[in-house]
DNA sequence: TTCTGTTTTTAGGTTAAACTAAATAATGAA
DNA sequence: TTCATTATTTAGTTTAACCTAAAAACAGAA
C-alpha cells in the first residue's frame, strides 16, 4: 500500500500519542501535527474508510492492526535514518532528528535493510527509542524518570523521552546521552533543580528536563550502611 | 524559495533536456515526466509566473538563470545521494539511482554539505556525471562515444550517458565503470557489435549500448609503425 | 437538572496538480 | 498553395489536503 507523506504523518502521530492514552482525541492529534481540528476530522474519516483507524465520534481514534503496522514502518524509517546519520556522518542528534523527519517518508524496504545491516541491526536509536523490526516488533525500553531519583542514587541513561530539537541540543551540552552514568548529588526541594555528576562533571538540571530523561536505576557498587 | 517536489521534477527535467536542445518542447517534457501535455502546459504557465522559465508558445521553454540555479540544486542533490549510497552502503549504481530519485527532494543544504565533505568533495557521481557545486558550477565531462572508436583504439570510460537502471545494471555486469580502460579488439560492420577488452576480460557489446558510454581516447603507450 | 463553556464535527470554500476532450496553431506533403 | 497530420494549448473536471465559520455534542458547575 502506497501512502501519502501526510497520511504517514497522521499514522505516526497517532502511534506516538497512543503510547500515553489508548484513545487519541482529534484535537490532540491536530495539535501534534500543526493542523486544524476540522481538517483532522476529515482525514480521520478517510483513514477509517481505509481501515487504518477506528473512530468513536467525540471520543477519539485508535489504530487498527493494519494501521499500526504501517505506523511502525514509518517509526522504523525515522529511527533508522537518525541512527545512520549520527553513525555515518557524525550529525548531532538534534539535527539528525530534523532530517529524519523528512527522510522517513522516503525509505524503501531495500534501503532500510541496507542501512539496518550497515549499523549492525541496532535495537535503539541515538535517543534510546526502540527501532521496530521489519515485522513490527518493538523492544520496550524500561526505566524511571531521572526526576524520580533521590540523593545518592545512580542510574544509567536509557532514553530521552521528548525529541524536541532544543531539548536534545540542551541535553547534549550536558553530556546526557544513553549509556551515560548519572549520580544524583543533590535534589533541591519544591521541585527545584538536581545536582548531578555526569561524564566526570557536575551539572545542574531542572526538574522539568529531568522528567524527560529515562534512567535504569543501578544498585550502588560500594555498599553503604 | 521552497519548491514542491513536482516543480523540482519539472526544473530538473528541463535542465536535462536542455543539454541537447536550447528549447525544450512541452511534449518532450511531458514524455520525460510521464505527465500529459496539457498538464505540462498548465505547470509551465505557473513556472513562467514564478520567473523560473521562459515560454515561447508552440516553440518550447527554457530555464531562466533563477530556474537553472534551482535545477542545479536538485541535480546536485541527486548526484550527491547517488555517490553517498554507493560509497557508504555499497549499493549497486542502478539501485542508488532509483533511491536518489526520491531522496533528491529531501536534502537540506546542511546535510548536503555533510555528505559532500564525507565523500571528499567529489566532482563526479558514480556514472561519471558532474556534481554541480553549491554555487551551481558544473565541471563539464569531455570525451567521445565508445561506439566511435575503431579497432586498436584504447579509451578510459568517463561517463555513462543514460541512467536507465536496466542499462546501468547491464553495463555493471560487463565491468564497464568510469575509470575502466577499454581496448577495442574488433568492430563488426553494419553497426554490428564491438569486441572489447575490459577489466582483463573479453566482452561483446552492441553498438546501441556503446553509444551511451563516453570514453576519453588514449594514445597507445607502445608506439606502432 | 439546567446552563455554560469547551470539544468535536459539519458545511462550504481554496489551492495544487493532475486528467480528458475539444480547439487551435504549425508543419510538411501533394 | 492547400490540406491533412501532428503538436500544442484552452476549457472544464477531479482528487487530495488543507482552511474558516457555524452547528452540534459533551462535561462540569450552579
Amino acid at each position: 500500500m502506497e501512502l501519502s507523506p501526510q497520511i504517514e504523518d497522521y499514522l505516526k502521530g497517532i502511534y506516538m500519542l497512543q503510547t500515553r492514552d489508548r484513545q487519541v482525541s482529534t484535537t490532540a492529534l491536530a495539535g501534534r501535527l500543526g493542523i486544524t481540528a476540522p481538517s483532522v476530522t476529515a482525514m480521520v474519516h478517510k483513514l477509517v474508510e481505509l481501515e487504518l483507524l477506528v473512530h468513536e465520534p467525540y471520543r477519539g481514534v485508535s489504530l487498527t492492526p493494519k494501521g499500526e503496522t504501517l505506523a511502525l514502518r514509518i517509526v522504523r524509517a525515522h529511527r533508522l535514518w537518525e541512527a545512520y546519520l549520527v553513525e555515518s556522518l557524525g550529525l548531532p542528534w538534534d539535527e539528525a532528528h530534523i532530517e529524519a523527519e523528512r527522510l522517513e517518508h522516503v525509505l524503501s524496504d531495500l534501503l532500510a535493510e541496507r542501512i539496518d545491516e550497515a549499523l549492525g541491526f541496532p535495537t535503539i536509536d541515538p535517543h534510546g527509542h526502540p527501532i521496530p523490526s521489519p515485522t513490527g516488533h518493538v523492544q520496550p525500553v524500561t526505566g524511571v524518570a531521572l526526576a524520580e531519583l533521590t540523593v545518592g542514587d545512580v542510574g544509567v541513561v536509557v532514553q530521552i523521552r521528548d525529541e524536541t530539537p532544543e531539548l536534545l541540543r540542551y541535553l547534549g551540552e550536558f553530556g546526557v546521552y544513553p549509556g551515560e552514568v548519572i549520580l544524583v548529588l543533590d535534589v533541591a526541594p519544591f521541585n527545584g533543580p538536581m545536582h548531578l555528576r555526569v561524564a566526570g562533571k557536575t551539572q545542574v538540571l531542572g526538574r522539568e528536563v529531568a522528567n524527560h530523561v529515562v534512567v535504569q536505576p543501578e544498585v550502588a557498587i560500594e555498599g553503604g550502611t
